[in-house]
DNA sequence: ATGGTGGGTAGCCCA
């Protein structure tokens, strides 16, 4: 058995409690973060260290974005795209080389895309699209059996938002960007394996803006993180769960863990 | 209809 969890983290440096908290409750053996907001040379990799979590691959950035995947089961860099081609730090891939070996784990933060749904008005909602443009066109390549984890910055379903209607003109919602991801989606042939283990319409959600107050009680939520793989590993997973209760820990995230177990 | 809250980092950008 494998576990592979994934977390927008918003600063892992600040966060670094929390995520040591996370990995001793829960102890999945890969954790794939996003948003870390740091370089390489000032990540926490000592912390990890000491955790059991030796295994390292960090794609960072000064003060935005960046990602990292980090594990107590053995594995090596294998990609790192830059699908908006401005240079911002968004992705890393790795391969598990022992226990699950030739299995590919890539990790992506997906722009969030701005604030005004048009690419006329808003140039970072246009890289968004382009991004997801240049990960159709990755995924339509991809050979090995490949998870694909993290803040997709887009919820696709109804049952994804608090609110269908109201969101519908809402960046991370609109009909475009649900039209675009599931391109992306057909190119490869991805399972969303969020939905094969919480069906929809149930109620799932992975993210609550700081600006609401009451998350718990108003629950104005969405399902920003997601967790797809190829077909035949999808077959693979036993179970996925959705750590709502860590939107509550001290000096939390806006973003939720995600865990997904796999029979490997 | 609006502004609401966070993080990084040094005057804003980004979410």
């Amino acid at each position: 058995m494998i576990s592979v969890a994934s977390w927008n983290i918003n600063s892992v440096r600040l966060r670094m409690p929390i995520v040591a908290r996370f990995l001793t409750e829960e102890a999945p053996d890969v954790l794939c973060l996003q948003e870390i907001k740091t370089v390489e040379e000032t990540f926490p990799f000592e912390a990890f260290n000491a955790l059991g979590y030796t295994h390292h691959a960090v794609h960072g950035q000064k003060g935005y974005h960046g990602v990292a995947t980090v594990s107590r089961i053995p594995l090596k860099e294998y990609s790192r795209h830059d699908w908006q081609d401005n240079g911002e730090a968004r992705h890393v891939g790795v391969e598990l080389t022992e226990q699950g070996k030739g299995t590919v784990i890539e990790n992506v933060y997906v722009p969030a895309g701005g604030d005004i749904p048009d690419r006329e008005q808003n140039v970072k909602f246009g890289q968004k699209l382009d991004f997801l443009a240049r990960m159709t066109d990755w995924a339509g390549k991809i050979e090995a059996p490949t998870l694909i984890v993290g803040d997709f910055n887009i919820a696709p379903l109804p049952s994804d938002v608090w609110g269908h209607k109201q969101l519908l003109k809402v960046v991370s919602h609109t009909p475009l960007e649900v039209q675009v991801l599931q391109k992306f989606k057909d190119a490869h042939g991805f399972i969303d394996i969020g939905r094969e283990h919480i069906r929809d319409p149930e109620r799932y959600f992975s993210w609550w803006s700081y600006r609401s107050k009451d998350w718990r009680v108003n629950d104005r939520g969405r399902r920003l993180d997601h967790m797809w793989a190829s077909p035949d590993l999808a077959a693979k997973s036993t179970g996925h769960r959705v750590l709502e209760d860590c939107r509550d820990w001290e000096k939390p995230s806006d973003h939720v863990p995600l865990i997904t177990e796999f029979d490997l």
